[in-house]
DNA sequence: CTTGGGACCTGGCTGC
DNA sequence: TGCAGCCAGGTCCCAA
């Protein structure tokens, strides 16, 4: 599922290639899409205008385009954007023409993926907290916006709120890096795990950009290619596997009903446990 | 205010 | 083999 490494990789995948390119058709198969008024009214706004560039915030995608307007997309689960693909594709819920000969489709079998068309972009992304690979995101920042927080450190990396792009992968892997129990309250860890884990998951996501991204369930690159990140993760997905760092057996918990995968051996703290760990 | 749980959605998997 | 039922999870919404 697409996650901040996955919506960085589209966004450098696509921009050589559309960035001053024009709109000239868009075709919305499934109205339930379109999270901007009717999908009629989308389109017209849409035709005619030149994409000036591509930015990602958190895990939306956003086309500045000319008339300063923006057209944001989130892929949610299992939404995809392909270039010029040459097959036909399943599971089509928009295709946009550009100038250039170029056609962008919008593919999510799951429909649970939008598209905004937007005066400001701040309507739809101003509730997202700090970047985790932009200078503003330091331990201190982290720490200030969980430490009043009783709820399961990695419930509070999911939260958008806190920090901006990070999945249910990638939480996993961040809390596996800096090694952290995934059920340790957001509000119990120290100063030195806060530091720990601000740099953990601004690597586990770096090293996932330079992989182009993890291609588990339906994510491709825009050219079609898959993303390789998953084959570095540590514990995502790896139940039952031994960790490749002491050899226990991965476990997988429920938190806030997401599948959770952490190491025992490597994240000894049992949730209740008092601090300090040993 | 915070927290937890359901809704949304459908392909793929499990089990009978 | 066929089919029912469950599961995955990002975000929003609502209730406690």
């Amino acid at each position: 599922m697409p996650e901040l490494p996955e919506v960085e990789t589209i966004r450098n995948e696509l921009s050589p290639w559309l960035i001053g390119e024009c709109f000239t058709d868009v075709c919305i198969l499934d109205a339930r899409i379109v999270a901007t008024g009717p999908p009629d009214e989308f389109r017209q706004k849409l035709i005619g205008q030149k994409i000036e560039g591509i930015s990602r915030r958190g895990k939306y995608l956003l086309f500045k385009l000319s008339n300063a307007t923006s057209l944001i997309v989130h892929l949610r689960m299992t939404g995809s954007l392909l270039l010029d693909p040459i097959d036909a594709q399943r599971y089509v819920r928009a295709s946009f023409d550009l100038t250039g000969g170029h056609h962008l489709v919008f593919r999510d079998s799951r429909r649970f993926g939008r598209i905004w068309l937007v005066d400001d972009v701040d309507s739809v992304v101003s509730k997202l907290g700090p970047e985790p690979l932009g200078d503003d995101f330091r331990p201190g920042v982290l720490g200030q916006r969980i430490s009043r927080r009783s709820i399961a450190v990695k419930s509070a990396l999911l939260d958008q709120g806190v920090v901006a792009g990070i999945g249910n992968m990638y939480a996993d892997e961040a809390l596996f890096a800096a090694r952290i129990h995934p059920l340790t309250r957001a509000s119990d860890l120290s100063e030195d795990e806060l530091e720990t884990l601000c740099h953990s998951i601004r690597t586990v996501l770096l090293e996932a950009i330079e992989c182009r991204g993890a291609s588990v369930d339906t994510y491709l690159r825009p050219e079609g290619a898959a993303g390789t990140a998953q084959c570095s993760f540590k514990v995502a997905r790896r139940g039952g596997e031994p960790c490749a760092v002491c050899g226990s057996k991965i476990e997988r918990v429920r938190i806030q009903n997401r599948g959770t995968y952490y190491c025992p051996g490597c994240q000894p703290i049992e949730p209740g446990s008092s601090r300090p760990r040993a």
